[in-house]
DNA sequence: TGTTTTTTTAACCGACCAGTCAACTAGCAA
DNA sequence: TTGCTAGTTGACTGGTCGGTTAAAAAAACA
C-alpha cells in the first residue's frame, strides 16, 4: 500500500512532465512508464485507459498550479489589484524558468489539453473546464475587494475575472508560440485594462 | 498537371479540415488520403512528410481566414473600431456555425497547431507564430486609424493590437473548451477595453 | 509517332501504439 | 499454515503509425 501510492504518484509526475512538455499524443504510455521505473502491467493496475490517467494529471496540475502561481500571488499581503499584476510577475517567473532549464516555453497545461483533446473526449474537456471556471475564482475575489476598497468602480466581477483569465490563456499561447517568456510580462501589462468600463463612440 | 495540381489542393483540404477538427496527431496520413481519395503512395509524391503537409495547412488556413473573416470584418464601409466590434460577430457567426454543423466549436486553427506542435517541430512553431504576428495587422490599422480619427486617445497601436489578438485567442480557446460559441460573444464584448490606457492606484 | 517526365498504384516495411493477461511475489490476517 | 489481496512482471495482441519502393499508367512534349 506503501510502495503502491508511491508507483501511482511516480506515474502521474512522470505523465505531467512528459505531456507538459510534449502533448497527450506525442508521449505514449511505455515512454510514462519508462520515466517512472515501472512496468506497463503495473500501470493498467492503477489506470484503466491513458485518458484515465490524463484526468488523474490534470488533478495533479491544477493543484500544482495553486501552489506555486495562484496561492503565491493572491495572497492578501498587498492590495487586490496589486495581487493580480503579481499574477503576471510569478506567471512570467515561472515560465521564464523553463525557459532557462528546458529551452522552450510549454504555455499552459489545461490549455494545451484543452486545445488538444477538447473535441475528442468530452470528459477531458469537461475537467479542464472546469478547471479554467475554478481559476476565474481567484481574480474574481480579488475584483470585488478592490470594488469594496473604492480602488475600482463597481464592475461585474465574473465576467471581468472570466475576461482576464481568457486574457492570460491568449498570453500563454503567445508566448508558447513564440517561444518567448517576456511575451507575458509584456502583454500582462495590459490586462488590467480589462477592469475599467469603458464607452467607445 | 491539371490533375496533379487538384490532387495536392484535394489533400490539403482535406488535412485541413480533418486536422481542424479532431488535431494533428489524432489524424494519420492513411485517414486524410482516405478522405481526399488519393493514394498514400501519391500522398509522398506531393509531400515529403507529413509535416511537410502541416506547413501547407498552415498556408491554406491563413488564406481561408482572411476571406472568410479578417477580409469581411475589416471592409473599411464602417468606422475603424466598429470593424473591430464585427470581427468578433463575424468569428461568433462562424464558431457558432461550426458548431451546428459538427456538434463542437473547433477554436483557432492557429491556435491549435501551435498549442500541440510549438514545442515538437520548430518550423511549425515559426509559421503559426508568423501567422499570429500578422494576424495583428488589420487590428493594428484600424487603431492607428481610430487614433487619426480621433475616436481613440493616442495608444501604442502595435502593441494594442497585440494584447487584442492574444486576448482573440484566449476567448477561441475558452469557446473551444466550454464548446460553446457565446463566449467569443460575450467575452468579444470587453476586447475593446483594451484600447484604453488606464492608471490603477 | 516516340520519348521523357509526372503521376498513380498497391504491396510492403519496421516501429510503435494502447491495452491484455496469466503467472508471480509480498504482506497480512485468520 | 493457509488463504486472500494488492502489487508486479514480462511476454503478448492486433492494429496503426509514418514512410518506402518499384513498376504501371498517364500526360507532356518533340
Amino acid at each position: 500500500m506503501e510502495a503502491s501510492h508511491d508507483t501511482r504518484q511516480r506515474i502521474i509526475s512522470a505523465a505531467q512532465e512528459l505531456i507538459y512538455a510534449r502533448s497527450y499524443n506525442e508521449v505514449g504510455v511505455q515512454e510514462i512508464c519508462d520515466h517512472a521505473n515501472v512496468k506497463k502491467g503495473s500501470f493498467y493496475h492503477f489506470f484503466t485507459s491513458k485518458r484515465d490517467l490524463a484526468l488523474a494529471v490534470l488533478d495533479h496540475s491544477q493543484t500544482y498550479m495553486y501552489d506555486e502561481i495562484i496561492n503565491k500571488s493572491f495572497h492578501e499581503d498587498i492590495p487586490p489589484l496589486a495581487r493580480i499584476e503579481r499574477f503576471f510577475s510569478t506567471l512570467y517567473a515561472f515560465h521564464k524558468q523553463t525557459r532557462e532549464n528546458t529551452g522552450s516555453v510549454f504555455g499552459c497545461p489545461f490549455g494545451n489539453l484543452g486545445s488538444e483533446m477538447s473535441t475528442q473526449d468530452e470528459d477531458i474537456r469537461n475537467k479542464v473546464d472546469s478547471i479554467l471556471k475554478a481559476s476565474e475564482k481567484p481574480f474574481e475575489k480579488a475584483l470585488t475587494e478592490a470594488v469594496e476598497r473604492g480602488d475600482l468602480q463597481a464592475v461585474d466581477t465574473a465576467a471581468t475575472a472570466k475576461a482576464i483569465f481568457a486574457y492570460t490563456e491568449g498570453i500563454m499561447l503567445y508566448a508558447k508560440t513564440r517561444n518567448d517568456p517576456e511575451l507575458i510580462r509584456e502583454l500582462g501589462k495590459h490586462a488590467l485594462q480589462l477592469t475599467v468600463a469603458v464607452n467607445i463612440q
